[in-house]
RNA sequence: GCCCUGGUAGUUCAAUGGAUAGAACAGCUCCGUCCUAAGGAGAAAAUGUGGGUUCGAUUCCUGCUCGGGGCACCA
């Protein structure tokens, strides 16, 4: 619909004689104002030194000329807007596509045909799974759903670090345990022990000397008790990592690790003396050169840092996943800066795979308690705050006295999560505010969800009482909720582009509040009323686009709560 | 010190240079025979600060100020 009243405001132009300028067609702030609107006439009027409002009014006459269906009113306002509203036609319409296209509902094909590669997560073996993990994986996934939305064929990756100075700390403070390969531990002990070695290493000297000796040891396998607590940690802590995969809904097609990364990345950063210099007995890449700042490739132990290891994990990522279009990368924005240089140093290199590399460095979560810290130890991890949090729901249930279901609560806990961590600016850092989250209560998963379940309820009354959808009669108004629901794919590709889940959160809380406002004025499986089939069709066109709009964000729609 | 970021109701967040700066929570008023009140209706409440560009600035430039991140051997 923007690229038809585009075309028509183009023509309009044209057959007046005006010079095109870059216009903007938007949905006015104000429902009252129309559905879209146009500020044609302001920019023009610029360009040609004219009055905007009259200007407008030309604009306008050409525009009514075309004559569209869809178009039912065009109107002049505030300094010169042009607005357009439509018409009841395009409205019906829309709900019949809705309600016949199937599963195809808020697509586009921005990306239709091409290989996407979002590598998110990244949590660090012998660490806690932390609510900063969970934090970055949902906001991942969601940007993982975007493009499949967009019709790419994408793929899930995730680069684990298995070794390296926190590897080391971990195992030093497993020894300080006593824990050995045959020790029964899990994830609990493995953060305690990171705790330890990292909080030892910063204070005392000679631990820190052993930890340096325990992080080589491990790069080459030179101690076979080393070895086997190394092998027993890794995997009780990957095998942790799938179940909270598995908890927060999100499945990886492929994994990679820094202990693969390091040695190939070794290789790549010494096959490239015209770009990584000798300094100090390290290997740099002078980032100074490029306005940028400097950063160690090989340390002076001859081992490569987590930079080298980048660098290889681009040629792997190829390697392993095929050409591809684009290759994701998101993270928390406290690397954004080392990023630039990184990409900078790959663009050297390999200017193909530089190129199709993007960072998304996102924001911080904070909670309103305070802040983590995995080195003291001082975390929250994940599954914990997800359980107190479903407590939260299961209380809820039981306080209305409605039947208490596991499997809801769980999805209602996961819902308020996700929405919380994706209704703002991926792009800010936030606070993660559990009085919010926990309310359930208006700007929350929780409230959408209520509304699909309610509309699901709706549903069940119909078929009893023999209502069907359907559109032969049509009301004379607009529904407001109608003069949402249609903006949807529109919003999906935007939020895309903009690299911005945040607006389909924003945009579904929109149209669950514009139809929790019809569901409280208007009966809708009424048998009685002739205009119940519109209503009932109209309903289940918005329970479709709020199913498939939670699912962008992550979130489970149930059938009841 | 240098480089990135950010400062919007009491709080947590919105707003491709446009119309009366939107929500939600908290506090204040209302709505219970009715398809789920995890709902609806209403009133009150905000652009850190000084300049500049523009017909028009929360948005762009700039001074100040306060906060977050980064600035070579952690990731």
């Amino acid at each position: 619909m923007k690229d038809t009243l585009k075309n028509v405001v183009n023509n309009a132009l044209k057959s007046l004689e005006l010079p095109v300028e870059d216009f903007v067609i938007e949905h006015p702030a104000l429902m009252s104002h129309g559905d879209y609107a146009t500020n044609v006439a302001l920019v023009v009027a610029k360009e040609v030194g004219q009055n905007p409002r009259e200007l407008a009014e030309k604009i306008m006459k050409e525009v009514v000329l075309q004559d569209l269906p869809e178009i039912n009113q065009v109107s002049i306002a505030g300094p010169g807007f042009i607005n357009f509203t439509l018409s009841r036609t395009f409205f019906t319409k829309q709900i019949k596509l809705i309600n016949t296209i199937d599963g195809e509902w808020g697509k586009n094909g921005a990306y239709l045909g091409k290989k996407v590669l979002v590598e998110y997560t990244d949590p660090n073996p012998f660490k806690e799974f932390h609510i900063g993990h969970m934090f970055t994986n949902i906001v991942g996934e969601s940007l993982s759903r975007l493009f499949v939305m967009a019709g790419a064929d994408v793929k899930r990756l995730n680069y684990q670090g298995d070794v390296g100075m926190h590897v080391a700390s971990a195992i030093w403070g497993m020894q300080q345990m006593g824990l050995t390969a045959d020790s029964q531990f899990g994830p609990r002990e493995l953060g305690e022990a990171y705790a330890k070695g990292a909080t030892a290493a910063k204070n005392n000297e000679s631990a820190k000397q052993d930890i340096t000796t325990l992080n080589k040891k491990i790069y080459d396998r030179s101690d076979e008790a080393v070895n086997q607590l190394y092998d027993k940690g890794r995997a009780v802590s990957l095998e942790y990592f799938e179940d909270m995969y598995a908890i927060l809904g999100t499945k990886f097609d492929h994994y990679f690790f820094e202990s693969e990364a390091g040695p190939k990345g070794q290789d790549l950063v010494l096959a490239h003396p015209e770009v990584f210099v000798d300094s100090d007995g390290a290997k740099i890449f002078p980032g100074e050169q490029h306005g940028l700042h400097t950063r160690v490739f090989i340390n002076r132990e001859g081992l490569p840092t987590y930079e080298a290891k980048e660098l290889a994990l681009a040629e792997m990522k190829e390697d392993e996943c095929g050409t591809h279009d684009l290759s994701v990368v998101s993270t928390a924005n406290e690397i954004n800066e080392y990023f630039k240089v990184l990409l900078k140093a790959m663009s050297l290199i390999h200017p193909d795979l530089a190129q199709k590399t993007e960072h998304i460095g996102h924001g911080m979560v904070r909670l309103t308690s305070g802040k983590m810290s995995s080195r003291t130890g001082d975390v929250i991890p994940a599954r914990d705050f997800i359980d107190s949090i479903k407590l939260v729901a299961l209380n809820k249930v039981e306080e209305s006295g409605r039947e208490v279901d596991e499997q809801t609560a769980k999805m209602v806990a996961m819902g308020a999560i996700k929405y919380e961590t994706l209704r703002g600016s991926i792009f800010q850092d936030s606070v993660f505010d559990e009085g919010n989250a926990l309310s359930f209560e208006g700007n929350s998963g929780p409230y959408l969800q209520y509304t699909y379940a309610r509309i699901q309820s709706v549903k069940e009354k119909a078929e009893k009482e023999g209502v069907a959808t359907g559109l032969e009669v049509i009301p004379k108004d607009i529904y407001d909720v109608e003069r949402v629901l249609y903006r949807f794919p529109e919003v999906v590709e935007e939020a895309l582009v903009d690299r911005s889940p945040h607006k389909v959160a924003v945009f579904l809380t929109e149209l669950a509040s514009e139809f929790n406002a019809f569901y409280s004025h208007e009966k809708i499986a009424d048998v009685g009323d002739e205009l119940a089939s519109y209503k009932l069709a109209l309903s289940d066109a918005v329970a479709e686009t709020l199913k498939t709009g939670l699912w962008i964000l992550g979130i489970d729609a149930p059938e009841r709560m």
